[in-house]
Parts: C-alpha cells; structure tokens; sequence
DNA sequence: ATTTTATGAATGATTATTCATTCATAAAAC
DNA sequence: GTTTTATGAATGAATAATCATTCATAAAAT
C-alpha cells in the first residue's frame, strides 16, 4: 500500500465523519463503479450506491445534488483516471518503441483492463448517444489517445526509417484494435485474456516494425 | 421498398388489428432499437417504446410479457440480424479477397452500421457482465463471425501464397479492428465516419494481402 | 358466437429526493 | 484543563414521483 500516487481512498474513510470531502466523494464514485458493473447502468439504485459505500441513504444528494451528476463525475473520474495513466505511458523512458509498449502494457494492464472498469466504459459508451455530456467526455479521452499515438507512429516510423507508405493508417488501426480487444475481453472473457490481448497487439507492431518489435511466443490459445 | 428481404415490418402495420403476432413483436423491437438509442438503456419507459411504435400501453405485456423479456428479444433480434448479414457476406461469389471485402462493405454499410444500432450495441454489451442472457447472446455473434474471419484469413494467405508467419494473428487485428472503429464512429461521428472506417480497413488488408486489395484514395481526413 | 388482439385507467411497487435530527469534531470561554 | 457552544457531515424516515404491470372493457377477426 502508499505505492500508488493518485486515486487512493483506503485510509481515512472508515473514521466515519472525519473523511474530507473530496475522500467521500471519491468512496462513493468508486462503490458507483463497482455497482454499475454489477448491476448496470439501468437498474442500479441510490441504496445500491450507498451500501456499497458503507454509507447512508441520503449521501449522494449531500455531496453530488442528484445521482445523475454522481455518474457524470464517476465518467469523470474514470476519464482522468485514465488520462493520466496514459500521460505516465508517454513519459516512459526511452523512444517512441518503449513508450509504445508501456502504452501497451497500461492499456491491458489488470488496473485499466479489469471487467469491471470494461463493463462501465461500455456502459457509458451505450448511453453517450443519448446524454451529450457522456459524449463529450468520451470523445476527448479518445482523441487524446488517438492523437499521442498518431505522433508515436509517425516518430516511430522516421526513426526506424521504415518508410511506410501511411503510419496514419496503423496508427488508426492500433486505436481501434486496443478499443476492440476491450470489447472481446468484456463479452468473451474464456476466448480473450489480457495476456492474449497483448500477444496480439505485439503480433501487430511486430509485423510493421520488425526491427522494433519481437513477435510473442504465441498467438494462439 | 420491398428491397430487403428480411425483417421487413412497414406494411401492414398500419391496419391497426391485422398485424400478425410477429409483426407486432418487430415493430415494437423496432421501437425499442430506436427509443434506446434515443433515450439510453436506462431510463427508457414503456410509454416511449409504446408511444414509438404507435400503439397502446399495455400492448409490451400483451406480446412480450414483460420489459425485460421485450429487452431480450430486441438483441436476439440484431443478433440475428447481424447473424443473417455476416452470411450474406460470406456467400458472395468468389474468393475469400471478395468475401472479405463484402464483409467489410456490410460491417460499416448504412444499415449495420448507423449510429442508432451502435448505440444500443454498446449498451447491451455494458450491461451484459450483469445480465447473463445477454452476455451469452453477444458472445455467441462476436465468436461465430471471429471463426469466420479467422478461416478466410488462412484461406487467402494460403491462395495467395503469402507465406505469412501468423495469419491468425492479422484475423485477431482485424475483428477487434473492425469492433473499435464502431466506437469511434458512434462517439466520434465528427472525428470518424464509416468511409473513413472502410479505408481505414482497407489500408490494412492492403498492407497484409497487397496483390489482393489495393490502398484506398486517402486515409487521412 | 367465440376467440384474439388492443386499449388505457387504475394499481402497487420501486426509488430519488428531502429534511429534521443526530453527533463527532473543533473552536471559544472559563 | 474542562466545559460550553458552534459547525456541518451524516443519517434515515417520510415524501413524492415515476413507472411496470394488471385487467376490465372494447374492437376486430374468425
């Protein structure tokens, strides 16, 4: 424990009235995220909630007004959470390869790819056509990404002096393929594994940057 | 009209009392598609799916027996759909260059692809790690029409004599590929369009298979 | 005439929200 | 150091609103 440098509530939050604000806050965005994943979106409750939070019925509208603006903030937060884990990638030592793969890794890494988290990513995702602010959240974590790793592909491709007719091209597929196997992992989780997931998107920067990427041992079961 | 040869439900349906029971069970699917994508997942109401489809309230229970049931029926229903699409495309006429390129036209055709379809997707596969039924239901056209993918792949690496060291590894790419571009195009409809998806892939099997597909125009913008 | 299909007002269950009250903590007074 | 007062976080019973489902009635089909 104390490894971790942002996001933690363990401590505190059990001296019942002590906990700041912020902590609460932070206690009842994470017990909606483990309920969303449980329950789903549509059928979870304010007493869901605060159960699972250890807490009592009327906290939510205490410190988020209304649950709808608790799940506004739980998108919120999922998306710095995220946001963040993609800016330590990028600050990985090392050239565009290195930080490739430490986008990889973070990208299917058990704190990131966990069902649970899949399960309230999509949940939002099926949501954003109907609530603009969803989308509008959804959309700027997306093309963040997309864009770092545009310019990774394209440094990547200089560098190496591969000479590819369009990095943009892989570029584009890699987003989607991380995006994809997300899928995958969450509704075939026997057939697709983190670890499978990885071996695939190795595969894949292996077949365009040789000299760059190792194939993994195996691709297949 | 009368192009389509399936699920087809707009005659008839307007002479109040002469529908038949299947009939009147697609056209309140039909409703719920789009009142979910309207609406989301979680907060639809009866009256909007019976109001959508012109009809009564009580007319869900009279057919579907209940909410959750008419739920479960309207992904069955795109799962079929969508079942019946992947076949088409796999029975067009020559090779399995040809019949991946058809798939490809119908994954990111106006029909499958549209942005109300994409929704309610997403929205049953964020609540299908809650709901079993719908998890078993999205698992099964995710994993058929992956086998499908997976055997043309082998099929025309062997055609083509390409010799390539993981053709399985390029069907794993391409079915999360084709999977992440449907999110992009549903939260990014700005960013992402379905002829942007279709070069997208098209560059890809180009770079894989290049005397069996040929570069699309422009990938970028 | 009988059966099937549809209606929509009424019902009852669920659930978000409110708010008077409690109580842990801290500041002020002594 | 002890007691008093003040603060505002937390509680949960009560309220009010929403919504799925039922069912008596009617219309249509056979």
């Amino acid at each position: 424990m104390g490894r971790n440098t942002e996001k933690d509530t363990e401590s505190l939050v059990n001296s019942k009235r002590s906990a700041s604000k912020e902590m609460r806050r932070a206690q009842l965005i994470k017990a909606t995220i483990k309920c969303v994943a449980q329950k789903g979106l549509s059928s979870i409750t304010m007493a869901d909630i605060t159960k699972e939070a250890g807490l009592s019925l009327g906290i939510v509208n205490l410190h988020f007004q209304s649950k709808d603006k608790l799940l506004v903030e739980t998108l919120r937060y999922m998306s710095e959470e995220y946001g963040e884990s993609v800016h330590r990638a990028l600050a990985t030592e090392g050239g565009p390869a290195a930080k490739l793969t430490a986008l990889m890794e973070m990208d299917f890494s058990a704190k990131v790819c966990q069902r649970n988290k899949l399960a309230v990513w999509f949940a939002f995702w099926g949501e954003s056509k109907s609530r603009p602010i969803y989308q509008s959240l959804c959309a700027k974590i997306d093309e963040d990404a997309n864009a770092s790793v545009h310019t990774l592909f394209q440094q990547l491709d200089k560098d190496g002096d591969y000479q590819h007719i369009d990095p943009d091209n892989f570029a584009s597929v890699w987003n989607a393929l991380t995006e994809g196997l997300w899928l995958d992992i969450l509704i075939s989780p026997n057939e697709m594994t983190r670890e499978k997931a990885k071996a695939i998107c190795q595969g894949y920067l292996a077949s365009i940057f040789p000299r760059h990427f190792e194939r993994p041992r195996k691709t297949k079961n």
